[in-house]
RNA sequence: GGGCCUGUAGCUCAGGUGGUUAGAGCGCGUGCCUGAUAAGCACGAGGUCGGCAGUUCAAGUCUGCCCAGGCCCA
């Protein structure tokens, strides 16, 4: 027997259930030992949060490629990771904690900090690996990488000791957003938290020229408390600058940019360019104290270029604070200006007359001093939005200069470059775009963060002569000169962080205790360490190392040009160049590396086009695709009616259940409630709101809880989720995510694809049963000798799979799957369609016909695996044989066949298609149903050569078209009438400019007369510019047709059906409409599908009649052994065949 | 403000190298078929291919500028 397919979510969970049970993933790898290595990197997500439609796109991308290069003969290791460190999972435990900043995070206790890290980053770590399941991603979990793990970290310490030995890390100052009260740099995710818009002063300042103390350059800024620490003035070279009189003082100038001084109410006298103001010195407006150089050294007090001037604001002059902004500070480093930074962390001035006070409530002070010296020119107000402390939200953020530990990777910037050229990315364009831009405008990496929780930077140095040090490893600082102060007791993991680290010391070669500097790192560093770190290598794992590198093959979302794709790209430049390699045994990798393939995926968004995001609630949890249900929280609302759940209002589209109820439980099986959706001022993500009494109504306490939501209907489940990710668009454009949206791909391939399955399971059972049919067994006659639509479908199939396998290859998941999706229709909407009467037949037509469907869907399946495993497993573990591995997945990808690919065949056949389409239309228009058979049908080909492929698939067009007969016009000039043009293409690059000439000159000849001459062999135009010769592929022929005949035409030719009905045809169309009738009741009484029956039929004469004349007809198809004609047997039903009233009785024999 | 991407039917999307009836699915309307029924087919309405210039015999396609949206940076 074939079983039936159950439901997706039932089929996917018994899939589930059997791959659990058969180890089928880790038989996969198994059974690739020894194979090609095909290797793929796994970006690690971080589990403190739970995982969104974005994840499972990229899941779902990372699972097809590996799939597919499993079966095409290649093993995939498919090694999981999770990233663990960061600032985010910091400001989870704070949350978590309720506690903020540095000095709240040292009263906690930095152990118990660093404990509940750990923690946070597994919170949904269940969620992960759950839908992770689901979605039918092989990855292996079990062997996962984790960033804070020891071996992790020491990889990345090797990584920074081969840096620190090359010269590569320097100390710097780097600009961060931070909070002065509580000593602490905020991420940009925490910043985003905290704007709120504030009324600040805008000041314009007069600049003294150092050399005429009559000329003054005004900046404006909002911040007036950096003024003291102002460095530069930065002007815009090509800028036009305007000298102007200045009101406040006599014989005074002014310099600004043209453009602003209207707004002041000044009228320029002359402008100049910005360039030629470019190093021209200042008077200080302070002179507090000396300026710390940069490296490059200090020549402050000097106008610069900038490349952040603008006009739209203020002078046109940027007054420059590098210690207080980011742009700024690069000025600071590009000109050698240094620096001065007169705010302490604290955020209150360190020198001056205003030492002691916080910056911001300075200002005003600040103002009057410089309106006492003559040199405020303008005082304003601005109301803008500024950030402050999203969890103390009175304390405003400043940008602030930090030192910090930078990686000069801008000494590798060429290098870069090349690696990028080698990598094939995909969409190309990242290659030069996004991504070659990033790289050909590479600043140094800050790699430092004044935070607790990452990899400590490995650099120890000593208090006395301030030598420096970057041990490797763990073992290389125990290793060190009375090194001490290592953790005992702990969890190594643990011991490798802050705070344990911090205790590590021993003595430099001076005598002094060497001791760590305080700082972690970026984890973006830890990410892309990730090929050797992943394996611990150079400490461990070496075979593992050398065998997976570089990776063929990596995919995520394309805002990780900055990160992953960046950090790993980055670091393999710096540190496997071919010296490295081989000083480790390496081969040398060479560009690129470390990876080859790279697909950047664009954005999950919401119908609107809006990127789904957590605060904005615009999305569906994944759950709700996979199984129909998930969990929530939900809060009392007494506002909302009984009844009703109240969501947000971003999230209805996205939920898109129309007006149909949802059902809500407060545990999975427990007291469910039917309610209707409504829009509800809902605060928190992931959460609803629902009537107290609803609550206590379904168990919940009255003041919420979690609930388990559940949409109506059957879940579309894993493989729709997939298909739509792999079908709907290419993977870098963004995919406008709805349930809708799931379930049409699904209703267009999976459902379609099961219904010939299913129809395939009753015929073959059917055929089984009769012993007609073995799949075991061998095929009765090769596919060549077949029926034509057999070998039709063959040279589909095998098409498909060349077109699939070149698209895969070349990484076009898009165009593979459009592939797949054309072919089901074939197979769906001619293949079986047109051969429903051989599987109702017997013989070896009969077998031929089960043979072929066998064998199509069985290679189908194979092609599918990759996209859509679950399908492809279940109709796998229906339609192979013992012979053959039990899973798909075990199965190599199948190869094509170009022998059994009659492309001529295929090209007749769509001309059959398009000539059937012609004829139901043309019965549309005469309002013939095609259950009313024809006498003939007459057709006019535009290409007349074709004829004998039409001849040949005629028997097609007949049963299609239910006509006796298919005719072709031997006077066609009868039905149509020809239209001649040129062909443009051909024509247009031999005739050029006088293309436009010609076209219209043959438009106006005969076009009959053109087409007697082009059978001639070809025709003459004059025209405007001489004659011209065309050649009878340089024109086309239409043909339309003439008069009130029941015609239709395409560019095929015309098709004419004869709309005469006589008494004969009538009868037959009666008796296939009684035929119809019975085979309803059939269905109505459940019988089976080869029950034989006795038939009566009882009613008018002349439906008597006809069933009398077509007897052996109505027999065969109804199964009918007895049939009683003018009398009744059983209950007999009344139906109505065509307007005669017919009762029917039907028995089982 | 900068960079990259996108803009084609009411909606979601296809439309190598420029070539003359711009396609599909969904939705809508009409009709049909069906012993595959959680289906299927046909026909119809629906398009100044975001706008304006330019190149060309010929532009949805190439170029420039503008407009709108998205993402990443500032």
């Amino acid at each position: 027997m074939f079983g039936r397919l159950s439901s997706p979510a039932q089929l996917e969970e018994e899939v589930l259930a059997f791959w659990d049970t058969r180890r089928i993933f880790a038989r996969v790898l198994e059974q690739g030992a020894g194979r090609p290595p095909f290797v793929f990197y796994e970006g690690p997500p971080t589990a403190n949060g739970t995982p969104h439609n974005g994840h499972v796109l990229t899941r779902v991308m990372k699972d097809v490629f590996p799939r597919y290069k499993t079966m095409r003969g290649f093993h995939v290791d498919r090694k999981a990771g999770w990233d663990t460190h960061g600032l985010p999972v910091e400001v989870e435990v704070e949350k978590a904690l309720d506690i903020h900043g540095r000095e709240a995070i040292e009263a906690y206790g930095l152990e118990p900090f660093s404990r509940k890290c750990v923690d946070s980053v597994f919170v949904y770590v269940r969620e992960w690996e759950e839908l992770t399941r689901q979605i039918g991603f092989w990855v292996d979990l079990p062997k996962a990488y984790v960033t804070f793990h020891r071996s992790y970290v020491e990889s990345v310490w090797w990584a920074l000791s081969r840096l620190f030995e090359k010269g590569l890390l320097y100390q710097g100052h780097k600009v961060v957003w931070w909070w002065p009260q509580g000593g602490t740099t905020l991420s940009a995710g925490e910043v985003g938290m905290g704007y709120k818009e504030v009324d600040d002063p805008a000041i314009t300042v007069r600049f003294i020229d150092a050399e005429d103390a009559n000329t003054a350059f005004l900046a404006w800024t909002t911040t007036p408390w950096t003024l003291p620490s102002n460095v530069a003035l930065a002007v815009g070279e090509d800028v036009d600058y305007a000298l102007c009189d200045d009101p406040g003082r006599e014989g005074g100038t002014l310099i600004l940019a043209a453009a602003r001084a209207e707004s002041y109410g000044l009228v320029p006298r002359t402008t100049v360019k910005g360039a030629s103001l470019v190093g021209r010195r200042y008077v200080p407006l302070y002179d507090f104290g000396p300026v710390t150089p940069t490296p490059q050294g200090s020549g402050a007090f000097i106008v610069v270029a900038g490349q952040h001037v603008t006009t739209d604001t203020g002078a046109g002059i940027v007054h420059t604070a590098p210690a207080f902004g980011e742009d700024d500070m690069d000025v600071a480093r590009a000109q050698g200006l240094g620096i001065l930074q007169w705010i302490d962390p604290a955020g209150k001035f360190s020198e001056g007359p205003w030492k002691g006070r916080f910056c911001k409530e300075a200002d005003k002070d600040i103002i009057t001093e410089l309106k006492e010296r003559g040199l405020l020119f303008k005082r304003d107000q601005v109301r803008h939005q500024y950030p402050f402390c999203w969890r103390a939200d009175s304390d405003p953020l400043i940008q602030y200069a930090r030192p910090a530990w930078f990686i000069r990777t801008t000494a590798f910037k060429d290098t870069a470059l090349a690696n990028n050229q080698a990598v094939e990315w995909h969409p190309e364009h990242i290659k030069e775009g996004r991504f070659g831009d990033f790289l050909r405008n590479n600043v140094d990496w800050a790699l430092s963060r004044e935070r607790f929780w990452g990899t400590p930077l490995n650099i120890w140095t000593c208090e006395a002569c301030g030598k420096r040090e970057a041990p490797a490893s763990y073992a290389a600082m125990k290793a060190k000169p009375n090194a001490r102060g290592f953790a005992e007791g702990v969890d190594e993991h643990l011991a490798v962080h802050k705070p344990w680290i911090d205790t590590v010391a021993w003595d430099c070669t001076c005598g002094a205790p060497m001791k760590r500097v305080s700082e972690v790192i970026d984890c973006w560093f830890d990410s892309g360490c990730m090929p050797f770190a992943q394996w611990g290598w150079p400490h461990q794992g070496d075979a593992e190392f050398k065998a997976s590198y570089p990776a063929d093959f990596i995919s995520e979302a394309v805002d990780q040009t900055r990160g992953w794709f960046y950090s790993l790209l980055m670091i393999a430049t710096m540190l496997f160049d071919d010296d490295t390699c081989k000083e480790y045994g390496v081969a040398p990798v060479g560009l690129p590396r470390p990876y080859k393939h790279c697909i950047v995926l664009g954005h999950v968004c919401d119908m609107e086009g809006k990127k789904e995001s957590k605060s904005k609630g615009n999305y569906t949890s994944p759950n709700l695709v996979l199984r129909g249900k998930t969990r929530l929280d939900a809060f009392p609302d007494a506002n909302l009616a009984r009844g009703t759940v109240g969501l947000k209002a971003a999230q209805l589209p996205s939920l898109d259940v129309g007006d149909e109820p949802v059902t809500l439980s407060f545990t999975e099986d427990g007291v469910s409630l039917k309610t209707k959706v409504v829009v509800a001022d809902v605060k928190p993500k992931d959460a609803v709101h629902l009537h107290p009494d609803d609550l206590e109504a379904i168990g919940a306490p009255r003041d919420g809880g979690k609930i388990w939501f559940r949409t109506p209907g059957e879940p579309p489940g894993a493989d729709a989720f997939r298909w739509l990710f792999c079908a709907s668009n290419a993977p870098w454009s963004n995919t406008r995510l709805s349930i809708r949206a799931i379930r049409e791909g699904q209703r267009e391939f999976l459902i379609r694809l099961r219904n010939v399955y299913q129809f395939f399971a009753i015929y073959a059972d059917i055929a089984k049963g009769k012993g007609h049919f073995d799949p075991s067994g061998k095929a009765p006659r090769p596919a060549s000798q077949r029926h034509l639509l057999d070998r039709w479908i063959a040279s589909r199939l095998n098409q498909v799979v060349a077109n699939a396998t070149t698209s895969m290859d070349a990484y076009d998941l898009f165009g593979a799957t459009k592939e797949l999706s054309g072919f089901v229709d074939d197979l769906s909407n001619w293949y079986v369609r047109r051969s429903r009467e051989r599987f109702w037949g017997e013989g070896t037509d009969l077998e031929d016909a089960l043979w072929t469907l066998h064998e199509v869907l069985s290679t189908f399946a194979r092609l599918i695996a990759p996209f859509v495993p679950f399908t492809a497993e279940a109709l796998w573990r229906e339609l192979r044989t013992e012979a053959q591995p039990e899973s798909v997945h075990l199965v190599a990808w199948p190869d094509a066949d170009l022998s059994q690919v009659d492309a001529t065949l295929v090209r007749d056949m769509a001309l059959i298609r398009d000539l059937a389409s012609l004829g139901l239309a043309a019965r549309a228009t005469a309002k013939l149903k095609v259950r009313q058979p024809l006498h003939e049908a007459t057709l006019v080909l535009a290409d007349p050569s074709l004829q004998s492929a039409v001849e040949g698939l005629s028997s097609l067009l007949l049963d299609e078209l239910n006509v006796h007969r298919i005719d072709f016009a031997a006077d066609a000039a009868k039905y149509v009438q020809f239209a001649v043009k040129p062909d443009f293409k051909k024509l247009g690059k031999r005739l050029g400019k006088d293309m436009k000439a010609v076209a219209t000159a043959i438009g106006a000849m005969d076009p009959l007369a053109v087409k007697r001459a082009l059978d001639a062999g070809g025709v003459d135009v004059d025209y405007a510019g001489g004659t011209a010769r065309l050649a009878p592929d340089e024109v086309v022929v239409a043909i339309t047709p003439i008069g009130e005949w029941q015609a239709q035409a395409s560019t095929a030719g015309v098709l004419v059906i004869s709309t005469v009905l006589d008494d004969a045809l009538r009868a037959e169309g009666l008796v296939r409409e009684l035929v119809n009738r019975v085979q309803g009741l059939r269905k109505d009484l459940d019988l089976g599908y080869s029950q034989r029956i006795a038939l009566s039929v009882n009613g008018p004469a002349v439906v008597l009649d006809a069933v009398r004349a077509h007897q052996a007809l109505v027999a065969s198809e109804t199964l009918t052994t007895e049939l009683v004609l003018g009398a009744n047997i059983g209950e007999a039903k009344m139906v109505d065949v065509d307007g005669n009233e017919v009762f029917l009785g039907i028995e089982l024999r």
